[in-house]
Order: structure tokens, then C-alpha cells, then sequence
DNA sequence: AGACTACATGTAGGCTCTCTATATGTAGGC
DNA sequence: GCCTACATATAGAGAGCCTACATGTAGTCT
């Protein structure tokens, strides 16, 4: 999977897996390659980051647990958050209609005189 | 449409329009806008150095040509254009599953004990 | 004890691509 | 002369995803 191709996407995936039960970090890298078939192979680098993005700008939140002496931070969405990943449901279906639209292959256009 | 969501897609989509008739860069805006349906508008400040990238990896050549006093440096897909055009739209199948996959709505968990 | 793997979070710096803004020039309408 | 459409090009900004590294706990194997 192209690394660039993700560019813009990341959001909704990561809102979309903490949509009905809040996770953390490590576990929401987890399961986004399981919802994915294994596609989706996204480094912490990338997914740490973005979620603390994401809670800066108010669409989640996240409070520390200790599970088997370590620690987690788990993120779960907020209003603002829900309504942020139903935006991006949309936009992404416009994105990959438009996208596939154009990227459809087209008969050959007929020649002048041919 | 937010341009961060185009990173990576916009060699796809530019390959795509001149597969089967060769362009100039600002016919190739037109044609990516006509696709679209008015979705896309692709700025000229990146439609111009894409395409200069393109051909500088050898998926595109470009020759000189003056029509009605203007000139237009069309863009022709070589061999190697139309291979990566291939991989390009097999990526984006692959790209949209994925992701309208992982985006696609649950029905929520059931509760232990609930 | 030491080494290794899985779990878990975090930051710094790099890289690439897209965008905004600007520059240049021709042709034609008013 | 001024404006719009056509046509190309570059500089610099901005954003975000990645690589690489740092830190630490828990459990297994030898």
C-alpha cells in the first residue's frame, strides 16, 4: 500500500475504529490491519501522532489505564468526533466515486477519417 | 474536495486522461474537470510540475506544438506510462476496498452482560 | 543472568507532494 | 486600454506520513 495514498484518509479510519468501543493506540493499529485483511500496515510513527491530532482538535478524548502493568491511553470519540467521521463516510464516498470515475478505462475514441 | 485526499492518486488520474489521446496540461485540466462532473479542479501550479515528473520517470513524453498562435507542450503516455497506468488502477481497486472496507459502519458490540 | 519477543507510547527529522501566489505571454471582445 | 480565456512555469509554504530512535514493562527461553 502506498504510503501517500493514505494521505487525507487517516482520520477516518482511525475515528471508524473507535467508533462503538474506545481503544488505544496499540490495539487500533491492531485493529486496523484486521479490518483490512492484513492490508493496512500503518507504523506508530504515523498512528501516535495522529491521534493526539485528533484530540487537539476536539473529536476525541483520551484518559490512561493500567492493564497488566502497562500502561495505555485510551481514545474514545466524542460528539464533535462523531460527527467529524460521518463527514469523512461521505467525503469518501464522493472521493472514490469521483476517483473511479475518471480512472475508468474508456473505449477507444474513434479516429477522424479512420 | 480536500487536496490531501489527491496524494497519491493524482499520477493515476493524469496518466488515465491521455491513455488513448495525447494532451496538452490545459486540456488536461479541462478533461480531468469534464470526468469529474466539476469536481475536480486541479490547480495549475500542480497540474504542470506532475506532469514534468511523470515524464522525467518516463511514464510520459512531451513535444512542442503552436495552435492558433499558442503553444501547448503535449503529453503522450509511453510503454512504460502504460504499465504503470495498470498498476495505478489495480492499486486503486485494491485502495478503495480497503478503505471503504474499514470505514464501513458496524453494528455496535454487544455488552458482557448486557 | 542475559537475550529476546510482545506489548505500549512517544518524538525528531526527513521527504514528498499539493497548493497558493506570482510571472510571463498570445488572442480576441468591448 | 482593459478584461477574459488560453497556456505554461516556478518559488515557497504547508501538511502529514514515514523512518529511526528512545523508553519502559512482562514473559519466555536458555
Amino acid at each position: 500500500m502506498n504510503p501517500d495514498a493514505l494521505r487525507g484518509h487517516m482520520d477516518a479510519l482511525l475515528l471508524s475504529v473507535v467508533e462503538y468501543e474506545p481503544l488505544h493506540g496499540y490495539a487500533i493499529i491492531e485493529a486496523l490491519q484486521e479490518r483490512s485483511g492484513g492490508a493496512l500496515n500503518v507504523p506508530t510513527g504515523t498512528v501516535y501522532p495522529a491521534l493526539r491530532r485528533l484530540e487537539r482538535i476536539g473529536h476525541l478524548t483520551s484518559e490512561w489505564a493500567t492493564v497488566g502493568g502497562r500502561k495505555r491511553r485510551t481514545y474514545r470519540l466524542t460528539d464533535s468526533g462523531r460527527k467529524q467521521l460521518e463527514g469523512e463516510r461521505s467525503a469518501w464516498a464522493e472521493f472514490a466515486n469521483v476517483i473511479g470515475g475518471v480512472l475508468q478505462p474508456r473505449a477507444k475514441q474513434p479516429e477522424a477519417g479512420g
